[in-house]
DNA sequence: TCTAAAGCACGAAACGATTTGTGTTTAGAC
DNA sequence: GTCTAAACACAAATCGTTTCGTGCTTTAGA
């Protein structure tokens, strides 16, 4: 390969100046400037990012850690991800960590070693202290996404909870749905407890209660739900309409209800908060709210490229996306 | 951070020795061996990777690249080449091109920039004289997956797609099938090629005729299968089941009966040989191939690291990976 | 006791870029 | 026709490693 001194040795300049041709970091005149790229083209020159980062402490590189790129959801945001901040010159780096924490901090261990400008993390948020744990661990521009972690000094980017409830609940109080029920996700994760919390609001607003055997938690693994969907179904009076806040639990609820034959929405409705339809052609399709991940990836691109620049001075910040409700037929009217 | 140069002077020797000490590559007295671990303990010490990379010429990182990590099938490679290599001290770099052959090209580029020590490319296949573009840009040990390369100096690892047609083909005779429309992809992408190959092998030694009029080509996006589907099923004589080559033309075809209002499989059965199956409780069931993706990456990952360790003397190697038939429910008996 | 070989430690030179400090032109002002 | 400042070019230092070449100590064998 080409390096800075081919293309010195070609124009028959120095080395600094050819650097300062190309970085524009200091004045050259224009005669050299078109020498400089003509040997640059003529050598083939590209800039070796590994010596650059080396010298100046800082790499064109984002690194982005999901709990699981195997969903749908990762790999979306992955996908997004990497479109937004292409564009403007930064490649990416990425570890998934099956939603165990000590694999989460050896992945921004081995990050940071890489010199990273920044990080994404959707943060597994498992363990004690974590989010002084975090701190500790993140010494560059990060952002965190989808979970939120307590008292955590970054900006972050998530979905607005209480809005998502509000639409789910009021769709399925509209609907005549009375007794919903309410599968909460593992405790201390920020969107399960905002979701459950928007739903006992909603329903308060509503004046309805909240039937505490159709509250299930910690409900958090496909097992659980199928578990949970169970014990539901054989109560006195069943709900009439299931609320789930993820897709495990989907999955799980799903594959619960066709255990004891019952059929989505004719013998109970389900709605989901986290968006999964197969696609067009299979049943059920599952009313769900959808996330705006285009939206969730550009937020987060915007506030991170802003950090690397170091044009801010505001404290964290965290941004809110909207979903919405994505209407389909797992869902019926009950009067 | 920790340099090697504050090691030296903690454990007062030279930098030399550290290096030899941690590496190995030079005899260090057992006295100064303990010396220079206590410092580097002391001093947290952990070599940096960049400077590392430069001097050496080569990373502990491995590029993945894929036409679109948002699909299942990529996303779960992903996972299992990161499970597989992490555990051998490797780190991933990755990135998904929309099937663009230019984009992909520019990321091989990318990626060599960063010098890896190699990558795992799902090939987008596109584009004139292809194998000869991709022999010029890659440099590094490279292990092709999913798609064939006619005449690439490549490692592969793929389907053993004639053993799928041939699954599938016997399965759909054995059910009494015998007017099966045959959606084929994309001219030119193997795996599309040669199961259209195995399936006509396969009808050839049942000594049935495959009608023209039910093989669809090309179809590789949605609206094509969608088109298809609506041609085949108002033919005078249509199909009694269609084969799909992979998840597109699965999801175009489904959307395109249910447009029709056709049921799976009352009126028509479907079959794939893209593995597409939501989770339990959702209808159709596709009755499909499963490939061992986890297989694929492992025996992709020994490829490569054989590769990069640099003690083989074999030429390109094809590893083919058997698909096995998971039968669910969208195909009928026939009789 | 002497010599050759082996063992051990180290200084210095890479790797390929950026940046600092220094010196040399050139242009404009008086 | 000086003088001053701006513009311009360059050599050398630096980032944190690995490795080559050199020399000093041992040790083993004659």
């Amino acid at each position: 390969m080409a390096t800075i001194k081919d293309v010195a040795r070609i124009a028959n300049v120095s080395i600094t100046t050819v650097s300062a041709t190309i970085n524009g970091t200091a004045p050259v005149s224009k005669a050299l400037q078109q020498r400089v790229w003509d040997a640059v083209k003529i050598a083939g020159y590209h800039a070796d990012p590994i010596a650059r980062n080396l010298r100046m402490g800082v790499s064109k590189t984002i690194g982005l850690i999901v709990p699981d790129i195997a969903t749908p959801w990762a790999a979306h945001l992955a996908k997004a991800m990497q479109r937004a901040l292409s564009d403007v010159g930064y490649n990416m780096l990425f570890a998934s960590n099956d939603d165990d924490p000590e694999r989460e901090f050896r992945e921004i261990e081995l990050f940071s070693s890489h010199r990273v400008a920044g990080m994404v993390i959707a943060p597994t948020t498992h363990g004690e202290s974590y989010a002084e744990r975090l701190a500790e661990a993140v010494h560059t521009p990060t952002v965190l996404v989808d979970r939120i972690v307590e008292n955590a000094r970054f900006d972050a980017v998530t979905d607005d909870n209480q809005l998502g409830a509000q639409l789910i609940t009021r769709y399925l109080l509209k609907l005549g749905h009375k007794e919903i029920a309410f599968l909460v996700g593992r405790p201390g994760i920020s969107s399960s407890d905002e979701r459950y919390a928007g739903f006992r609001e909603t329903m308060a607003v509503a004046g309805l209660p909240v039937r505490d055997d159709l509250v299930r938690r910690p409900v958090f693994r496909r097992e659980h739900a199928f578990a949970a969907v169970q014990q539901l179904m054989t109560l006195p009076t069943p709900p009439t309409a299931i609320a789930c806040i993820n897709i495990a639990q989907l999955l799980g609820t799903m594959a619960g209800l066709q255990n004891m034959g019952l059929k989505v929405p004719d013998d109970v409705s389900v709605i989901s908060f986290d968006g999964f339809h197969p696609a067009e052609g299979w049943q059920p399709a599952i009313t769900a709210l959808t996330q705006d991940i285009t939206t969730i990836s550009i937020k987060a691109a915007e506030l991170l490229l802003a950090r690397i620049g170091g044009e801010v001075d505001y404290g964290p910040r965290l941004v809110r996306v909207a979903p919405s409700l994505t209407v389909r037929t797992s869902c019926r009217s009950i009067q």
